[in-house]
DNA sequence: GTCTATAGTCGGATAGAC
DNA sequence: GTCTATCCGACTATAGAC
């Protein structure tokens, strides 16, 4: 797509293996652990072509941060668009009841799509990357908060509010929505602490059902909590 | 206390030095990016002295992680054994409500002091390093789930199992009190995130207060959702 | 127990041929 | 654009004087 790198035509392959074997490497060893000449061994091409297409290793961890942010977008993106565009159309609430309804509704969707991508063993790599740089942000962490966390969290937060039958600042529905999301991160965050006290060798189809089941019926209970306030 | 290190006489003020002084750089650039010659300037003592009181860099960490379990016991560690004795104490159940009722309470307050804690900036260089362990758990991970996080789980889902009125099977109970524990969670999984969202400077003590009433009441509304059942 | 000094290793960056 | 070869800095571990 777009990217300023010297010329665009044959090293693209390239570029791409390297990124996705970045990826695999930092998100397994981190930033510092992570070796140059074991990513581009992992990618199958020279080492030197790091500093060639990325200026060194930093710029490729940046590169791969990038690739993360859209690869996450493609995969919330199109949710997130329908449900922005749901709350564009509910605007005009002539049924308060409805908007809480649907609101909720997708807000248990939207959780459960992330807790579904957490879980997934594809995320595994860059999953950890994220909570490293959230541990100690570096440049990239924009990349990341720009990329798509600021604009998800948003919408948590505003679904959140419409759920409810209002009566509260934009600081608590951000507030409560870090409280439901951290439900689903936890399963990230604390992975290893969650396979072994619930022995688990996975987290498959049937554990990530559970695990959403029963964070639906917290949402629901959280917000109609906050609804009768 | 114990440790099996050449001589107990001397040296014990230079192992302390050095174990803190580890904690705190370990947990600020990692284990691998951490140099021993930044942890001895920071404990004022000279960098040989990890190989003739550790080992080596990989003892001084297994070393700084038994602190920190330590650490995190004798903080909470009360609170745990007070709920766990009036666990005793209820054991034969007469009256079940009121159980419950106790049950709940003693889940908030726990829960809460959990929470203050990962706020706290104290909090900040250790956790760091146990949320390290969980993303790519080593040998020292066994040392921090041993140490406290097994046990802490077991009081938070036995507290889930009598807060409800029965019918749920350990299993479930386990993954509730994950995701209660989660909703404390993500302010240290996700700090950068939160801060950055709602402006904070900071995790004082009004934002505190907040963070803890709003778990409370998350708590309540998620152990009464599931009474209903 | 503590120190200095250094051996031995590995990492990222880069020059230069093709 | 891609490769080989190499430089140079930083690191851990350890030998050996005190």
């Amino acid at each position: 797509m777009s990217d300023s790198t010297p010329v665009p035509g044959r090293g693209d392959t390239t570029r791409e293996a390297l990124v996705r074997a970045a990826i695999e490497i930092f998100g397994r060893d981190g930033f510092d652990a992570a070796g140059t000449r074991a990513i581009s061994e992992a990618a199958g091409v020279n080492q030197a072509l790091i500093g060639y297409h990325f200026g060194g290793k930093p710029g490729l961890y940046l590169a791969a941060l990038r690739f993360i942010a859209s690869s996450v977008s493609g995969r919330l993106g199109p949710l997130v668009e329908s449900i922005e565009a749901e709350l564009a159309a509910d605007g005009g609430d002539r049924h308060q009841a409805k908007v809480a309804e649907r609101s909720l509704a997708a807000l248990q969707q939207l959780v459960g799509a992330f807790v579904a991508m957490l879980a997934s063993d594809e995320s595994s790599a860059w999953a950890k990357l994220i909570l490293r740089e959230q541990q100690s942000p570096s440049d990239g962490f924009d990349v990341l908060y720009e990329g798509f966390m600021h604009r998800m969290l948003g919408v948590v937060s505003e679904l959140v509010a419409r759920a409810q039958n209002r009566g509260r600042s934009a600081e608590e529905c951000k507030l409560l929505a870090f409280m439901i999301v951290g439900q689903a991160v936890v399963f990230r965050a604390g992975r290893a602490v969650v396979m072994r006290e619930m022995s688990w060798r996975q987290i498959g189809p049937e554990e990530l059902r559970d695990i959403q089941a029963q964070l639906q019926t917290n949402i629901a209970a959280i917000i109609a909590a906050e609804k009768l306030r």
